[in-house]
DNA sequence: CGGCTTTATGCAACTAGTTGCAAAACATCG
DNA sequence: CGATGTTTTGCAACTAGTTGCATAAAGCCG
């Protein structure tokens, strides 16, 4: 349960129609809380009814027409409170292992080409995070908040290495077996 | 949609009842594809409903009886065809790394507790990969198939690796912080 | 102006995973 | 035997995320 203390996240850090949010997330929070602008609009409608947040004033309120929100105090407590809570990790997924799994059992012919796909995709994902760090993060102008946010785009940077090595490790393998043949 | 094809793996590998292949899912395949007994139940009726798997011939098939079941050709098909084509990267998400950057807007006091936590639980989960690589790959009896599947456990060591590292990192830097205070 | 595209909001149906609970068979122990 | 506990199977309701589509306003172009 953590769109809406995704969203309201945001919405501290900028008050934000639901488009403007659905950006944001697309470039930023999405990149460890992903959502689509429905399950954005859904969830901004529930976090007004439950006054968390409200919608800025506008002259003529309408489908179509731009509404802004901010947070309120109420939504702002709930954040705290969700941040302080407990929680347990979820439990990990991940369908291109188990995959690669499936093919040592079904003898994996045509996989190779969709991991050198994913590979690319972790290469560019991580080409992007690279960016970010350097034009967001210079070694100066260190605040608290500017060192926590800078910890979670490193985790970002960390594993899509871990991905893109690991799948440049998994295709050599892959490229060795076909030599030696893969059918069981 | 993968559970179906994660139970269809696990029964090639060995046929199995329900309650197994809830055991197995604890022990091995769930570790990047985790399943509840319910869903696995759920999942069992609807392959053997699409001909693609079948329950092992038994005296007195009843409630509270154990059914086998063991995959047909069919199922082996699909598992191929599942196997081979070509998937998206689902979105990636998070809570743990959302929560973090929550905290940096908020105020974070009290995810250091948490932090130690996952911290502890990635450090449990790999010691368990690092004494399944112990005893089930040796550097001898290199199948194809093994080679396979180490480099998917291979993946968990580093995966988990990663998050005792940064989680390593996180709290020093946490510790650090709350020297210089961490309020906004 | 009238049609076309873009911006913006939103509903509804569907899919997948989670949680809570229950029932049938079997085992054990007094 | 009967009470109690364990194994095994399973239903039902709920929660969260996905997909497809609809609607309204505003901007652009000829």
């Amino acid at each position: 349960m953590s769109l809406p203390h995704a969203i309201l996240t945001a919405l501290m850090e900028k008050p934000s129609s639901g488009l403007e949010l659905t950006r944001r997330f697309d470039r930023s929070i999405g990149y460890f809380w992903s959502a689509t602008h429905q399950q954005i609009y859904r969830e901004l409608g529930r976090l007004e009814s439950e006054g968390h947040i409200r919608a800025l004033p506008s002259d003529r309120p309408a489908r179509g027409q731009k509404r802004s929100y901010e947070v309120l105090p109420a939504g702002r407590a709930e954040l705290a409170r969700w941040t302080a809570a407990s929680q347990d990790p979820k439990p990990y997924r991940d369908a291109l292992l188990l995959r690669l799994r499936a093919a040592a059992v079904v003898g994996g012919t045509g996989i190779e080409a969709d991991l050198r796909r994913h590979l690319d995709l972790h290469r560019a994902q991580l080409a992007e995070y690279r960016a970010i760090e350097e034009r967001d993060f210079p070694p100066d102008r260190v605040t608290p908040q500017d060192r926590v946010r800078h910890l979670v785009l490193r985790a970002g940077i960390d594993l899509e290495t871990f991905w893109t090595e690991w799948l440049d490790h998994a295709l050599t393998e892959f490229a060795d077996l076909d030599g030696t043949g893969t059918a069981d």
